[in-house]
RNA sequence: GCGCCUGUAGUUUAACGGAUAGAACACAGCCCUGCGGAGGCUGGGAUCGAGGUUCAAUUCCUCGCAGGCGCACCA
């Protein structure tokens, strides 16, 4: 009954559905904007233009038509305006944001269902003996967000999926490498700094003799007969290097993986692969190896096997999907958090799954996505690679921005405890790096700046912490707030009215970037939230105010604003603290 | 060579084909007798180029220019 409070945009939605079916057969998927200049009103839609060429009139015309509709239909707009040649701006009554404020932020609940849809969402997926870099930053801090948004908005099982790379010829070298170099205390103290310098030193060395590229592809070859020795060595390392990765992890403030696999664990399934794809008459032999001929999905052709007879990274992470298959119930989605430079890559592997749906080998496949992103060059502009050691750790970006945040709270804070201090410093920095990543739209290469994830003013994290923190402070500091109590203030201005359609469209927000996969949409909107509250609490005193109904109408205010503030920092993965 | 992606203030960026292209950083000023100044306010400054489609183009199409990423035995 109450749901258009929750969402204005879904009322009018439906209001001019009601209001135009008499005049059109079909009506033209239109838009309900939201408008930023006041003038245009609460929200504006387009679509008169979209009408007027099944009218057969002007825009003006057809709009001034709706608006007549619109009026008999509806009860809660204070008023329809005609526009910019033929934009609708609508205008609600004071009385419905009151309503839709206190009303806020209820919402109809799905029906539970026992039988949820299961998304796998993959991302992080680091190498095995090579550091994570910031290059990993990107899928795993969109990944983490993306679970923490669907498991938010809720009707769906998430699974966080962690594909581990750890194979390929790149171990054969390691191994190579450590056999003849490699220090066992060393590693196990330090271990995968120790990994990457064997790592270096065998293309150091790889220059000079030549025979090494010969012994790595041999030891890979060993590995993946079935080698003990190399699977022991092979697995040593990948402990060793989780160990550090979970430390990252767990400083970064993520959630825990559901799945932590590694492409090393798919060999059955590889034989199980290639036996199926040579039955479904898919591979064909090209010069000595086993291709997918994929013509006609305008894709060059898949290679699925070497001539030496071992499988590639494609054949793997075909393995990978059908072992989910085979063994997450009701899975209906695979979102793959990975860099658009892999975007060939996923094109073959969908390719490669519509050709087994049309042979019936599997029935119901999941919808697999690609969720693509940028990839993050350095300042310099070029790839940062591990090989050459041009990269930038992790760790020590991590330690970077945590000392930054550090000398801010001992210059700003110097009254607090050490260990106040400490914390605060820890979610400011680790804050301000995962929002430094996360405002950015996908798409777009990155450029990566160290300097610019140090920055903790403006369109930050640390400035929706501290303007959270305010808030809170204003509230601790009332006691003059109950949920029982009703709002009967009525005379609320225009700061106050764009301040609960922000609030309002919380949930609106959430959908779309669940829609777009994107982050930034959020954090643009907690952002701009934390402005218009700045703004008003900088202007209007709140605890002083003797207007008792005045008063408490703005601290519920306050209160939503919270909430939504500390929501949405929760869905980025953002520590909300007490103090800053 | 072929394919994909990107080009917006000095820098980093936002805008399902919509009204006056929105921010942040930096820069120049202003606001501490105030619910926490990691704040608030004011100002200058931008759509790579040429055509086309449209009532309307940063957005779509074509051709350039510039950058990035892929393209068979790496992952």
């Amino acid at each position: 009954m109450t749901s258009y409070l929750s969402s204005p945009v879904d009322y009018l939605r439906k209001l001019i559905e009601k209001s135009t079916s008499k005049l059109v057969k079909k009506i033209p998927s239109f838009e309900i904007e939201s408008k930023k200049i006041e003038q245009f009103g609460d929200y504006s839609s387009n679509i008169a233009f979209l009408l007027a060429p099944f009218l057969k009139q002007s825009p003006l015309k057809t709009a001034q038509k709706i608006k007549e509709e619109i009026l008999k239909n509806d009860s809660w707009l204070e008023k329809v305006e005609i526009a910019g040649g033929g934009f609708l701006n609508f205008f609600f009554k004071k009385e419905f944001w009151i309503k839709a404020l206190n009303f806020f932020p209820k919402i109809k609940k799905a029906p539970k269902s026992k039988k949820k849809p299961t998304v796998i969402i993959e991302y992080s997926s680091p190498n095995i003996a090579k550091p994570m870099h910031v290059g990993h930053f990107r899928s795993t801090l969109l990944g983490d967000f993306l679970a923490n948004l669907y498991q938010y908005l809720g009707g769906w099982k998430v699974l966080r999926w962690n594909h581990l790379g750890d194979w390929g010829t790149q171990f054969g070298k390691l191994i190579v490498a450590y056999k003849k170099w490699g220090d066992k205390k060393k590693i196990e103290k330090n271990p995968i700094s120790e990994l990457l310098a064997l790592y270096v030193k065998f293309h150091q060395e790889a220059k000079k003799n030549k025979n090494l590229e010969e012994a790595a592809r041999n030891e890979f070859k060993k590995l993946e007969e079935g080698d003990k020795e190399n699977r022991k060595l092979l697995d040593w390392f990948a402990r060793e290097s989780l160990k550090e990765f979970h430390q990252i992890y767990k400083t970064l403030g993520l959630k825990e993986f559901d799945v932590e696999k590694g492409e090393s664990q798919y060999e059955k399934e590889n034989i199980q692969t290639i036996k199926l794809l040579k039955k479904n008459n898919l591979l064909v032999e090209s010069q000595g190896a086993l291709i997918v001929d994929l013509k006609e999905e305008n894709l060059p052709p898949a290679l699925i096997q070497k001539s030496d007879g071992t499988t590639l990274y494609l054949t793997r992470e075909i393995s990978s999907l059908l072992y989910r298959i085979k063994k997450v119930k009701n899975l209906s989605r695979i979102l793959y958090v990975v860099g658009s430079e892999q975007s060939l890559h996923f094109q073959q592997l969908t390719g490669i799954l519509k050709k087994l749906k049309e042979r019936g080998v599997i029935k119901n496949p999941p919808l697999i996505e690609h969720i693509s992103f940028g990839i993050v060059l350095g300042a310099n502009k070029k790839k940062l690679s591990t090989r050459e050691g041009r990269i930038i750790k992790a760790q020590d970006l991590i330690k970077q921005v945590i000392q930054e945040a550090r000398k801010i709270v001992n210059t700003k804070r110097k009254e607090l405890p050490l260990k106040e201090r400490e914390k605060i410093a820890q979610a400011v920095g680790i804050g301000a790096l995962k929002y430094g990543f996360l405002k950015e739209g996908r798409n777009s290469t990155l450029i990566f700046d160290p300097q610019k994830f140090l920055s903790l003013i403006g369109n930050s994290a640390p400035y929706l912490q501290y303007t959270l923190v305010r808030l809170k402070s204003i509230l601790k500091k009332s006691s003059h707030i109950t949920k029982k109590e009703k709002n009967r203030w009525e005379e609320v201005g225009a700061l106050e009215l764009a301040l609960i359609r922000k609030i309002i469209s919380f949930r609106e927000v959430l959908i779309k970037c669940q829609k777009e996969s994107s982050s930034h949409i959020l954090t643009d909107y907690l952002f701009e939230l934390a402005v218009k509250i700045n703004e008003f609490y900088e202007k209007i005193p709140i605890l002083k105010d003797e207007n008792l109904s005045r008063k408490k109408f703005r601290l519920l205010l306050i209160k939503k604003a919270a909430f939504v503030l500390e929501e949405g920092l929760k869905i980025l993965g953002i520590t909300a603290i007490e103090k800053i």
